[in-house]
DNA sequence: CCTTTCGTACGAAGATGTTCGTATATGTTT
DNA sequence: AAACATATACGAACATCTTCGTACGAAAGG
């Protein structure tokens, strides 16, 4: 999925090209077939190939897999998952000023 | 893991109890065995049964299972997994301090 | 001493995921 | 038209996870 996040859409091709292990070309078609059976890709044909495009937003896929470590790895608490997000990693001072203002825009919006 | 994380340790049976869904006794013990083979608890004798408990802390696991999530769907943006874990969700004004005091620490440390 | 109870050990069965070999269709080139 | 290249389709093989039935051992109660 993360190949077709980043790229917006990919031929079977592009996918296997642009996935940093080595998989054969059938096994990147399984996996895609796949995902299009459980709902998170379709395809358009294009030429003779499919072009596959993601149809879960990578921001929903974001939201279920962070609360689901949130809640049970870190107890529910969102304050650990900050701290362990910018523990042990350089944070150049103007990533962190903008998460400053992630803050404060939350408190504007519930005064 | 979790309830191993929550209350520090646990035998089967407490284990069992603690977990949400129904599942049998025999059922946990496998899981608790194969999670020692991999390394990831220990047990001890206690009386007739055994107590488990974690080895690897929550905190490892949450930085493994964090950054996997940071940069294979987030494309490896802080900012936009902080968005995330905020948004959708009611963040108290104390909650809100709290993480903001991490952005300080974080750049006391670094000037 | 025998039965009941509470525990672990082991392996089977089914579901799911991963990888790929082979078959088949369809254009392309000579 | 034949040979070739490129794509998808299908299913086998294998690993892994999950769940549990059954067996077996140790202690407790009669």
């Amino acid at each position: 999925m993360s190949v077709l996040w980043r790229r917006g859409s990919g031929s079977v091709s592009e996918v296997m090209e642009a996935l940093e292990d080595e998989v054969g070309y059938t096994t990147v078609l399984k996996i895609l077939q796949i995902l299009e059976k459980k709902g998170a890709v379709r395809h358009e044909a294009e030429g003779r190939a499919y072009r596959y495009f993601p149809l879960v937003a990578s921001e929903a896929a974001g939201e279920t897999a962070l609360a689901r470590i949130r809640d049970k790895i870190f107890g529910g608490s969102a304050e650990l998952v900050l701290a362990q997000l910018i523990s042990g990693r350089e944070v150049s001072p103007e990533e962190l000023e903008r998460m400053r203002r992630i803050l404060d825009e939350l408190e504007e919006d519930e005064p």
